[in-house]
DNA sequence: ACCCAGGTGGCCC
DNA sequence: GGGCCACATGGG
């Protein structure tokens, strides 16, 4: 939980964020560990692996068919352009956002995701759950789009990386909680942040 | 037999 | 800019 995102390379990090859309964590990390058994969890493996062989391992998480096709297009993409997933460190964070939104199958929150929990880059993320949490403190965010959700928090916290995850685990502990008031300052790990720059909005 | 989950792309207007 | 649909499995 200090990591929320369980993952220990860029590429382990994109490939359970393309894996999860749509899906559970619980089906993504038999997806992800019949990955592993089949040697199939690095660059190589992914760009030179059969179609069906991808498919056959990620089964259990739903959309299997396009997200097989997706894994391997944007990984032999990464590859021949950049050598690695790493190889995107070079650029600024904003740039290397845009870089992995052309790629089919990769939107606004799977960029983030790599973003933030693959780099280390502040980029903000949001997911069902930001967008579940923050409508049920305030129903004025229900209609919101995911960029306004996005510059909401990134306007309100500083721009550290290591904020934007503590923040983001914060909402998920949050939204499994019937909580519809305002957080006691004392249960959040950004207190002084939540209480003086952003819940106060909110309430 | 439904409904949902840590979305995205392709249409259409 | 937004609304609608297909994509697919496993669990409640």
């Amino acid at each position: 939980m200090h990591e929320w995102w369980p993952a220990n390379s860029a590429l382990e990090v994109f490939v359970g964020a393309i894996l999860t859309q749509q899906s559970n964590w619980k089906n993504v990390e038999i997806a992800i560990s019949n990955l592993k058994r089949n040697k199939l969890l690095d660059m190589q493996s992914i760009c030179n692996a059969n179609i069906w062989q991808l498919e056959r391992s990620i089964r259990p998480c739903g959309f299997y068919r396009q997200k097989a096709r997706r894994l391997k297009s944007i990984c032999s993409a990464i590859d021949s352009e950049f050598g690695s997933f790493e190889g995107l460190l070079l650029y600024k964070t904003e740039k290397i956002r845009e870089i992995l939104l052309q790629y089919t199958g990769i939107g606004p929150e799977t960029a983030d995701d790599i973003v933030l929990y693959g780099f280390s880059r502040a980029s903000f993320v949001v997911d069902m759950y930001t967008k579940r949490v923050m409508s049920r403190l305030d129903s004025s965010f229900r209609e919101k789009s995911y960029y306004d959700l996005k510059a909401y928090f990134e306007s309100g916290l500083p721009n550290d990386p290591i904020i934007y995850k503590r923040m983001h685990a914060y909402i998920v502990e949050l939204s499994k909680t019937n909580c519809k008031a305002k957080p006691k300052c004392n249960n959040c790990p950004l207190n002084v942040i939540c209480e003086h720059h952003l819940f106060n909005q909110i309430n």
